[in-house]
DNA sequence: ATGGCAGGTATCACCTGA
């Protein structure tokens, strides 16, 4: 089974990028982050012609999130179910298949550290970590936890180390997806590849992508028994090297299940 | 140290992203 995550900045644009991928590149599952529509305009037609079923959280304008899957998926829930409020960006999306539970998470930027919004995105993770402990608690089967997590947990993940007050790679920012992952999750891509100059995200400003000035933030973190059935896991870049591309690349696991 | 590029909404400028 193959799950694939991709960042990309609105599907109502990328929308033919995005079917031409899946058309090369056929996966079991593909989570998608910053859809930017509404459910009621989400462009379904050309991904169910391809036989993917569609499960989809959006909001105009921000966010969103989806799970296309090749077979139905059950148990789909969006949203922490929280107190706090934060289901009011739709940043969550789960589902089950092969006894497997797929979250799909696109964690907030955070915009810049001690700001209110970065303050926002530690307040998130730690909810976050709540969501996954009940899901592990009441779940029997092994998860997926992907998506774009705007957090490279080690300077090995970025082009070049950057300062502790720099978004995506402070201190605390780093502290709380380690709490998150200490539920029992880790790092399909470092069980493959564990060199830097790796990467599924560069800026758009300042020739990026053209420099490889980039960083690794969409991530898939497994829980034990899954974790061991990976026998692959990568970044595509092609799609980040055409005409208007996202900003992201897909990231791919293969699983043997 | 700074700013740069892109998408969406509703302009004809502003917010957000990372």
């Amino acid at each position: 089974m193959k799950v694939a995550t991709w960042n990309v900045n609105s599907i109502r644009t990328r929308e033919q990028i995005v079917v031409k991928w899946l058309k090369n590149n056929p996966v079991d599952v593909l989570c998608l982050q910053e859809t930017k529509v509404i459910n009621e305009s989400f462009p379904r037609k050309a991904f169910k012609e391809l036989g993917y079923h569609l499960y989809i959280s959006g909001q105009k304008s921000y966010n969103g999130v989806a799970i296309f899957s090749t077979t139905p998926m059950t148990d789909v829930t969006t949203g922490f179910g929280d107190g706090e409020n934060f289901d009011v960006q739709k940043r969550v999306i789960t589902g089950v298949i092969n006894h497997t539970r797929i979250v799909n998470l696109y964690v907030p930027n955070g915009s810049v550290v001690k700001s209110e919004k970065y303050d926002y995105k530690l307040r998130w993770l730690k909810a976050l970590r709540k969501y996954l402990q009940d899901l592990l608690e009441t779940g029997s089967g092994e998860m997926c936890v992907c998506g774009d997590f705007n957090i490279a947990l080690h300077d090995l993940d970025i082009y070049k180390p950057r300062g502790e007050n720099h978004i995506m790679c402070s201190p605390a920012e780093r502290q709380a997806l380690q709490e998150v992952l200490e539920l029992g999750l880790e790092d399909a891509f470092r069980k493959f590849t564990t060199t830097g100059g790796h990467f599924s995200w560069w800026d758009y400003r300042a020739a990026g992508y053209a420099r490889n000035r980039g960083w690794r933030i969409d991530h898939h973190y497994l829980t034990g028994k899954l974790y061991e059935k990976a026998i692959n896991c990568w970044i595509d870049i092609e799609p980040r090297k055409v005409t208007k591309p996202s900003d992201h690349a897909p990231v791919i696991v293969e699983l043997q299940m």
